[in-house]
DNA sequence: CGTCCGAATTGGTCCTACCAAATTGGTAGG
DNA sequence: CCTACCAATTTGGTAGGACCAATTCGGACG
């Protein structure tokens, strides 16, 4: 019951049969063991193998293609780029997208990564902050009250939070990618807020950092954000101990 | 002559047709200023209208959808997202290989971001860099002073030493990033480097960080960092106050 | 042994035909 | 007059066939 993706209409977590393709073209490559410069089998091989036409494949092929993962060479074939040189993060929400979890490294890294562009990033909000980015925070506030005291998930509520203070930058390459981070972790912060006793204390905090941007006082407002974020790397280490090996849901 | 930049062959700057029809539909959509929430015309309509078939238009917005520009409800139509809601870092990549130029603003923040990350970055890799990444960061460092000597562009060498320096973070979510960064400003960098005054002092830099990297001083690497980029931000502010209000190379 | 030519392969494109679901519009019934 | 229902249209999703141009590779020829 986790997610629910898609922006404008709801279109719960059903998996979309389209990019069921992509998935499969991807559990083939792995399977296969190819690595980087490996060409793949011709579109029309695919297409066969996988019983489906040829647009349906040459689709996925571009999907793939625009998060870099491969590339087309015209009247050659279909070629693996090298993922940990080109791969690109939408690649990661892509394969979060399809279902397929993220390893235990890569959520270290991405925790990393948050703790880095979050606690900056809430500095330069409580610098540049304005009135309707304060509107928007106070409003992700509010459905944060609601949710507690009805005790729902309070997951929604801590991603719009948090993606306020990003929008707070008024940086919008950081926001891009702030709003990929927080697709790449819908379900593990949703597994983190089922334990309802969580959601009253990340509300207390998000409170308190939201009072220090509308101050203004950037430093403690990156302060308390850096705090805020320990919680997550906590229970995610906790987590490792507890199950070390274990694959992350997406 | 700047880019060049597909990965695994050569492939020089000419324009993709098949890319092309993603530019002629967002020029479109540009030009009937269409916003956040609003209808596309149908696919069997944007073919008659771009002459050509409805499988190109198809594999189009299959890209656009997965840089989260559009999204496509079955039976009912393809509708525009709100960009500065839910558009990807990749989405901006794709503008830049269009050939259609950052903004000042977008350049700007781009500009921050690598501030951010960069600095970041390089003091994680004084921590953890290991002797395959050094080796990376040395040969980058190799074909820098081979450039200055030979008096070739530095841009390429440039864009190496830095995605070197971001692999050694060792955070492959962090090195994505980065990743997108330089195929956003290749253009730009081919330009800051096409006045052959700037590298020399660019390779100097480059040396002293690796030499504080390669002796775990974090701390010393990252203010170099830090120091590097404010070349660039310098070059930039000064851009803006020559020709204000124009736009800048991709 | 080297060169050249042609057949097979491959991605790029267009077209036609269907399907299923959603929308729409008109009509019949209350 | 309003509501409820049904049928035609529209829309994205998909399969499959056909052709093009460029690459590739193997065999024939000099």
């Amino acid at each position: 019951m986790p997610p629910a993706h898609t922006a404008i209409a709801g279109r719960i977590g059903r998996e979309d049969e389209r990019s069921d393709l992509v998935a499969r073209i991807l559990a083939f490559v792995a399977e296969r063991r190819l690595t980087s410069g490996e060409r793949l089998p011709s579109e029309r091989e695919l297409a066969e193998r996988f019983e489906v036409g040829r647009n349906a494949i040459r689709e996925a092929i571009a999907v793939l293609e625009t998060v870099r993962l491969v590339e087309r060479r015209p009247n050659s074939g279909i070629y693996l780029r090298a993922v940990d040189r080109d791969g690109s993060l939408d690649a990661l929400v892509l394969r979060a997208d399809l279902g397929v979890p993220l390893d235990e490294a890569e959520v270290s890294e991405l925790i990393e990564m948050r703790r880095i562009l979050e606690v900056q990033g809430t500095e330069l909000a409580g610098l540049r902050r304005r009135d309707d980015d304060l509107a928007r925070i106070d409003a992700a506030l509010g459905a944060g009250r609601q949710a507690v005291a009805a005790g729902e998930n309070f997951a929604a509520c801590d991603a719009e939070f948090h993606l306020a203070v990003a929008a707070a930058t008024r940086n919008s390459v950081l926001r891009r990618v702030v709003n990929s981070f927080y697709l790449l972790s819908r379900t593990r912060r949703w597994h983190y807020f089922a334990d309802g006793r969580r959601a009253p204390e990340a509300q207390r905090q998000h409170e308190a950092m939201a009072a220090a941007i509308r101050a203004g006082d950037a430093a403690a407002a990156a302060g308390l954000m850096r705090a805020h974020l320990q919680s997550t790397e906590a229970y995610w280490h906790e987590l490792l101990q507890r199950q070390p090996g274990g694959k992350a849901a997406s």
